[in-house]
DNA sequence: ACCGACGGGACAACCCGTTATT
DNA sequence: AATAACGGGTTGTCCCGTCGGT
């Protein structure tokens, strides 16, 4: 556990049992309750460290899920070729796939699912995480644009776009079904995609 | 409203008011309180119609939300090429689709989301409704592929799972970002993929 | 207690317990968890009957506290003169005085003193009440005035105020003292000025 | 603020700031935390120079509130004739008043009037206060009396208590009613009976 | 003298389900 | 078939006080 008197430590065990809960559950069936005995702290420690579930739910939003999810899509530029090292990513995430992890889902978009029309907040944090991400992509299809590796035809936000969408929906379909394969699939078939966008 | 003494419309109205609520708010944060103030129904027709707020939940994914989605994704045949067929559907997609629509998403993959990891009941729906809808899809990949209208290379249970990926994540980011264009150009990028397969 | 399933008499039964507890503890004071053990009722029970506290603590205070003060403040005209009649009601008051219901105080006075600046209903409630009070003797004092009764330098807004206040304060002085004497004095006090009003 | 280090100086703030937070909400609903807040103190600090929430209230009540009231309530001396002192205080009283200070009604007696029935501390404080009061007052008539200045049927007490009471009474009406008028017409009323007590 | 992390009880509000009744 | 009174558990929030440390 956290070693007592150790405010950073207590801060960070909320925010991890609280981020399991929020993963397994979603925001508003992860109660308080729950993350107080799972974590083994009392409710006045939660509450010094967070001035309501809203604010927990930010923290483990910004500080676990957002983080994890940047450094998932944080695809290495190893390669000369953008595309290749897109499908490179693409391939690896496949490799690593477990059904556990599938079954969990990709938290930012549970929760982004579950909140975005509820909560002003969950909506921005959202939005902002999207359009970080899209504008990456899109800045790498551009410099390859411009060096003449993709077909001048491609519209690298809407390309970027659509990467993201199709790996999030290949999230949820394994999250529903359970299946590793048809996950595996969706992704080969979107590495097809991309190939076909080399000059 | 319903007339009085009209078993079949009460259940009808209830179940209506109730796909309204879990719309906007999902499953859990449908209370049957706001349902029952908004039908105008008393609690105990509720509970003469349904055994409890999981029945009634699974009577609105039944009987309002699949039928729709099952609807909505009735890709018609009219045309003589599945491949134009799907792309024809997808642009009649993206020209209905409204910002107020695409902020809703989609019912099934909302109240999927949340509620797979905590019920049974819906991950059974939730898996059945996508096959369906997979293998609707992939049949008609099928027989092209007979017909020689698209490459051999094309696995059909793998485009199909594909397609199926790619909208819901066009939907998914057209309510994160509640912007219509992002949508529209994931559908393009579809569209373009599923061209290149044509033979 | 109150027959099961009489919905009138429970309500009823609710709105007298929780008078009881807010006559000695105040609105803040009187827990619901109190009040419902007090009154053997269930959570359900009250929240079916009142919206929340707040409604349930206008309905005391109007359907109990109003009620009672307004009975209390009803001066009897019998006698001929109303002046006279003011004398007598004050005397009756004073005689019918016990240390245990001086030391509760005027419950009205008290949740107005506790709530006036922090709830616009019951500051609204209160305004009222009083008003009705003292346009209720000044229209006394008037016609008095007219029959030549009283003296014609006697404004009947500002005796009938005057003496709201005073028969307030004596309430006050008695309850802070819990001394029957002082409570009295100060009411054969108000008698003598009052009678110093007369023609 | 208070210099650091200065222990009279922070105790002395956290006085003011709780004194601030009971004048507007009274004293359960003053919260610690907010007063801490206000006060830019840790709770450190104030658990050492009082013992609990409830000595702090004393402290406020003993300190700043019956002080003050204790000086507004010191019947200048400079005439000759009592009646004519406290008449002319009670003129002054009236024309100082302000819509803002009759709002927040007397502290001593919003304190008094919430706690009374429920804390022995509160209870003892407000009794001596008033009995402190009403003798004062007494004091000054009995020598009027002795000095034939005013009429041998007035019983010092009974009339010390009963400007006590009107007062406070004309406090509690202004500030339920935010009326000035109705405050200084009772004001004015008490002086006319006052004078008819003269020789 | 002061700081702030933490304990844990209490509070109002909400919510789903049952049941007596018509 | 439908009504509404009622039961009772759970939730998020707040709030006072303690205690290990500086």
């Amino acid at each position: 556990m956290s070693p007592p008197r150790d405010p950073e430590s207590t801060r960070r065990h909320l925010l991890e049992v609280s981020a399991e809960e929020m993963r397994f559950k979603g925001y508003k069936a992860a109660s308080l309750a729950d993350i107080l005995n799972k974590a083994k702290v009392s409710k006045g420690a939660l509450y010094h460290h967070f001035a309501n579930k809203q604010e927990l739910g930010y923290a483990v939003f910004d500080e676990i899920f957002v983080r994890e999810f940047l450094a998932d899509w944080d695809v290495p530029m190893s390669n000369t070729d953008p595309i290749d090292a897109v499908c490179q990513w693409i391939t690896e995430m496949s490799e690593q796939a477990t059904r556990e992890k599938l079954q969990q889902g990709c938290p930012v978009c549970n929760i982004a699912t579950e909140m975005v029309s509820l909560d002003e907040g969950f909506r921005d944090r959202t939005q902002i995480m999207f359009d970080t991400l899209r504008s990456r992509i899109a800045v790498m299809l551009s410099t390859a644009k411009l060096n003449g590796q993709v077909k001048q035809v491609v519209v690298p936000e809407s390309v970027s776009s659509f990467i993201v969408a199709t790996v999030q929906g290949a999230m949820m379909q394994g999250k529903y079904g359970r299946d590793l394969e048809t996950f595996k699939a969706i992704l080969r078939c979107l590495a097809d995609y991309l190939t076909t966008l080399k000059t």
